[in-house]
DNA sequence: TCTGGGGTCCTAGGACCC
DNA sequence: TCTGGGGTCCTAGGACCC
């Protein structure tokens, strides 16, 4: 299989080519700041008509975000994306801050792919800004070995959208990844097999998709720094080290060796909302407020069930306490749900499990074993049938209101 | 005033069944 | 007193990705 990878860069303005830009922290709270600073609120309109120089600057930002992204001139400072906003302010304190506007990245989004749909085909989803593209079977798409295409997809997707995207090309879905970032932005990078040697082996294993902070932290513990270093490694030395399926597959990754299929459709698998406070807050002290979020997470995610036509039966809630640490509990029903009742008093069983004596800085409420709700209401007709005697019956539900458990 | 929100996948242990 | 394996489901935590 050939495959490209591309990458939107979603950053798009092009009056602030060269300033140091951040997006993210959280929309609202970003947006407040730009209210207070320039009586305009939503950074799309708002970039058209305000003064650069008026412009909420990051030293002044004040709460929990992350950034999202930010302009090569902000990465100078070493600022980049998932960076706390907090830190990022005191690398580069007089760097612009914009708020994420979800909506438009979700149209560029879309503009984005169906551009790449109607060249090639087979197309899977890695996110907002991302693409695998099998272009094995796309007529013409082996000549310059895949460069032509690429320029192709490049030329329509800047038409459609007005982005600029980066493109690797490779054969399999592993290397193509890398490659797409060898030549950022708006680049096209070919690497062929025999290249591996030349322009993957000496780059970080980190580099790796599937390699993250702790893998690499042990690699490098272990005298591992560079994808070459892994490769040289026997199986089952790293078989011993990572375990078997761990093992074997950084060998082959670092080989260079992917036989993944791009994936076009697939079903999902949870539907989950949560939120970090503004400040941290305690089951007992907060609850009524702690209460009201509860349930609107829960509201949430039935709305969001509903919408997209998906029934779930295991009902799951996580909290993040002050220092951190992360806790989740599940709780499995006999029926599949989609309804904010049912989901919000599930939940708050969940929740009863679970200590309560530290601070919250998080609460998430997610449904899973999610099943479309039509094959849903099927198999409850199939277990409904006389012989089985009645089939599902739902179990009543006391009201809630907005308390805890 | 470090550390968002929405996901997937893997592991590992225990319950339960055959 | 002792004692198999395999399979499935459920739960909790954690790594990783965008």
């Amino acid at each position: 299989m050939d495959a490209f990878f591309a990458s939107i860069e979603l950053l798009r303005y092009p009056q602030l080519k060269g300033l140091p830009v951040v997006i993210g922290g959280g929309r609202r709270r970003v947006d407040d700041a730009l209210l207070e600073a320039t009586g305009v609120a939503q950074g799309e309109r708002a970039l058209r008509f305000i003064p650069v120089d008026d412009f909420p600057r990051l030293k002044d930002y004040v709460g929990r975000g992350v950034i999202t992204t930010a302009t090569y001139a902000a990465r100078q400072f070493g600022v980049g994306s998932a960076m706390g906003m907090m830190k990022a302010a005191k690398l580069c304190p007089d760097a612009i801050v914009l708020p994420v506007d979800f909506d438009e990245v979700r149209k560029y989004s879309r503009a984005f792919k169906e551009a790449i749909r109607e060249v090639a085909p087979l197309v899977e989803d890695r996110g907002v800004d991302e693409v695998y593209i099998d272009f094995t079977d796309v007529p013409g798409g082996q000549r310059g070995g895949g460069r032509s295409l690429a320029r192709l997809l490049q030329r329509s997707i800047l038409e459609k959208t007005g982005l600029t995207c980066s493109i690797g090309v490779a054969p399999n879905k592993l290397i193509a990844k890398m490659a797409s970032e060898f030549n950022k932005p708006n680049g096209i990078s070919i690497v062929q097999e025999a290249d591996l040697q030349s322009m993957i082996w000496p780059l970080a294993c980190r580099k790796i998709n599937g390699i993250g902070p702790k893998s690499d932290a042990k690699l490098a513990a272990l005298n591992i720094h560079t994808i070459g270093e892994m490769a040289a490694q026997e199986i089952g030395w790293l078989i011993d080290h990572f375990g078997q399926a761990t093992g074997a597959w950084m060998h082959d990754a670092a080989w260079g060796r992917d036989l993944r299929p791009v994936v076009t459709e697939s079903e999902p698998v949870s539907m989950s909302r949560e939120t970090t406070f503004e400040r941290d807050l305690h089951a007992v002290r907060d609850k009524a407020e702690l209460g009201a979020v509860f349930t609107r997470l829960c509201e949430k995610v039935a709305e969001d069930l509903q919408r997209k036509g998906y029934v779930g039966k295991t009902i799951g809630i996580k909290l993040r306490y002050d220092n951190f640490q992360s806790v989740t509990r599940d709780q499995t029903l006999t029926h599949y749900t989609a309804d904010a009742t049912t989901i919000r008093q599930t939940a708050g069983l969940a929740l009863k499990r679970v200590p309560l004596t530290k601070k919250l800085r998080l609460l998430g409420v997610r449904v899973g074993t999610l099943l479309k709700t039509e094959d849903a209401s099927a198999l409850q007709k199939l277990s409904a049938l006389p012989a089985s005697g009645g089939g599902i019956a739902e179990e009543p539900v006391p009201p809630y209101r907005d308390q805890l458990f």
